[in-house]
Parts: structure tokens; C-alpha cells; sequence
DNA sequence: TCCATGTGAGACATATTTGTCTCATTCGGT
DNA sequence: ACCGAATGAGACAAATATGTCTCACATGGA
């Protein structure tokens, strides 16, 4: 009978990615729960938005180890990594754009964490000569959470097919729109 | 003494993409209006929210004009197209998040047109085996609408410098993070 | 100077959302 | 089958945002 405090987080990710300013009400529907059970799993809409941020860090963390970032190329380790955070992208794409969070003046640091760890990935690739040093890691981290951002978006809007959901992001984020010549 | 509209509309913007519910009071004090103003310009938050869409159309609409996508090489159009957008893109970040726009199921036609173009352009490249066709030219419309949003965002930040902004977003989207063998 | 128009400040009612509470019902374990 | 715990439905007040109105003030032109 307990609630599945996971599936309402999911659904809420969902429902708040297509419409930020639903209602707990509305939040309540999406998850097939009251809106009082709602509000004894989270004391407020505050609290249910960090508990989104805290779940989104974890998956993300979560994916950063099955990614292996240490491990082989540095191209292969994105590829990993985009795998893995795929089925989080659409909680991603919620969290990037609720800049709200960072009213506050000073973010989670959950997420320096993980900022820190990806755009090691795309110094380590630069400094074994396999990504172009003039474009920041900073720049790719940034982008590729928008490039994830862009590919949930474009997935839940029938855009794109959600199969090609990794290809599209990887494929782009390290090879760029340009043709390349038969090596 | 008449209000300067664009004005308020550019302080709108700025505001509401830092922190999208803001109210119409913060709205108004950050244009430097009164409420009372503001609301004889704008019936109402959805009139401000629709002017400033309009406003995004037309920007991004002169912009295609202005880049002349249809003379030179697709990569050479790209490369224009974000330098004539680059002003507007701050706004198109707050307009490509506000997906509340959508929610009456029709969004406003002008961004169609513009998707279009914009899908035009890369369909020229790949024809001209300048681009590569594995990627689909809705997804590299909607890459480069991420990566606009992105680099806006990583810009207001502080994480990439205002002067990379052009070369940052055209070198991944065209480029890719990997790097090329000399030619 | 005088008048008309636009503006700022604030009061006010309304609508919406939120947080809290109660109570009947239902579910699950013993 | 029974009992405790959790849930759903709804009432309720408080908080917030909005839309509307009034009135005093200032600004700019005749």
C-alpha cells in the first residue's frame, strides 16, 4: 500500500518536462495519487522539486560510474555515458531548465560534482590528442546537457525516434554536422 | 514620456530567462515601470508572453533573412545564421523552455516557417554532400536550437565567454568535439 | 502658463494555489 | 475475518498573483 515514492517522481519529472508550472494537483493526477497523499510523501512543492534534483544527481552520478569514464578511448566513454544517462534525459531536461534551483545563489553540489567529472572526461580526451583543444570542456560539458536536453525534448515531441535518441546526440556531439572524408 | 516597448519586452526577456516565474511586479520593476504600466502595454501575463514570442519570430525570422541561407556553402550559411541570431538568442532560450506555449496543441506558425527554413538549410548541405545524412535535418534544427539555448545559458553564467559564443556553438555543431586529421 | 495625456502608487476584489485538517474507506498483514 | 495503517475526497484558511480601479503627480506641447 506504501506509495511508490519512485513512480511519483518519475511521473512528476514527466508531467513537469512538458508543462514547469503544473499544480501539485496536477502532479497528483499524473501520478494516479491524491493530492493529500502527494503532500504526506513530499511537504511541498519545494520538496518535491529537490527531490527531483536529488534524484536526477543520483541517476546521473549512477551513470557516471557504469559509464567508466576512465576507461578506453575517450569517444567510447561518451558514448557509454550517453547510453547510460539516456533514460534519465527527460528528468535532465526538466532539471536544466528549472534555473530556479540556482536562485538561491549557491547550487547543489551535487552538481559542480558531476560537472567536474564529465568535463574531465573531455580534457582527458583532449590531452591524448582525440578532442580539439579550442573548444573548452566547459563548452562540451554545457553542451552536451543541452544536446540531452534538445534530444528528450525532441523525443517527447515526435521529432525524432526515440531509437536514434543516442546516435543523434552522440554522433553530433563528437562528429559534428560536417561530412567527414573516407579515411 | 510614451513607454519604449522594446525596451520593456528586452527586460522581460532577460528576466523571465533567468527566472521564468517571475511575476508581473518583477516583470514591471525590471523594466523600470510601474505594474500599472505594464499591464496598459500587456492585458496580461499571456499578452506579454505572446508579444515576446512574436518579438522571437520576427528576430529569428530577420535573421534568416539577413544570413542569406541560400548563397554559398551550407557550412557558410550555418556560420551566418548564428552570428545575425546571436542577439536574440538569450530571448529564444526563454521561448524554446516556455513549452506552455505549445500546450494548446497548435504552437504559433511562425515557428513552423522557421523550422523549415532552418531544415532547408541542412537539407541543402547533405544534397551538396557537404553534411553528413545520417543525421536527419530536424534533428540538427533542434540541435542548433539546444545549443543556442546552451550557449546563451553557459553565457548569462559566466562559463563561456560572450565574445566564443559564435565560434563555440557553429565549430561543435558543424565540427563535432573530435578532432580532425590534418587535411 | 495651462491643459491633456501618460505614469506611479496603492487600494481592492477575485482567482488560483497551497498547506492543513477531518473523516470515511480500502488495503494488507496477522 | 479482523485490525491497524495508509489512502482518497473534500472542506477550510492563508498566501500569492492577477486584473481593475482611483487619484495625485509630472511631463510635454499648445
Amino acid at each position: 500500500m506504501a506509495v511508490d515514492r519512485d513512480h511519483v517522481l518519475r511521473s512528476a519529472a514527466a508531467l513537469l518536462t512538458r508543462k514547469s508550472t503544473a499544480t501539485m494537483d496536477e502532479v497528483a493526477k499524473a501520478a494516479g495519487i491524491s493530492r493529500a497523499t502527494l503532500h504526506r510523501q513530499f511537504a511541498g512543492r519545494d520538496a518535491l522539486v529537490r527531490a527531483l534534483e536529488s534524484l536526477g544527481i543520483a541517476e546521473c552520478e549512477a551513470a557516471l560510474d557504469g559509464a567508466r569514464l576512465d576507461e578506453g578511448s575517450a569517444s567510447d566513454a561518451v558514448r557509454r555515458l550517453v547510453r547510460e544517462i539516456e533514460p534519465a534525459a527527460a528528468l535532465l531536461a526538466f532539471l536544466y531548465t528549472e534555473n530556479q534551483l540556482f536562485e538561491g545563489g549557491q547550487q547543489n553540489e551535487g552538481w559542480t560534482r558531476i560537472d567536474d567529472r564529465v568535463a574531465a572526461l573531455f580534457r582527458r580526451g583532449q590531452a591524448a590528442g582525440e578532442f580539439r583543444i579550442d573548444l573548452t570542456p566547459a563548452w562540451l560539458t554545457e553542451a552536451l546537457y543541452g544536446l540531452l536536453a534538445s534530444g528528450a525534448w525532441a523525443v517527447s515531441e515526435g521529432r525524432v525516434a526515440s531509437k536514434d535518441f543516442n546516435f543523434m546526440i552522440v554522433e553530433l556531439l563528437l562528429g559534428g554536422a560536417v561530412r567527414r572524408e573516407e579515411p
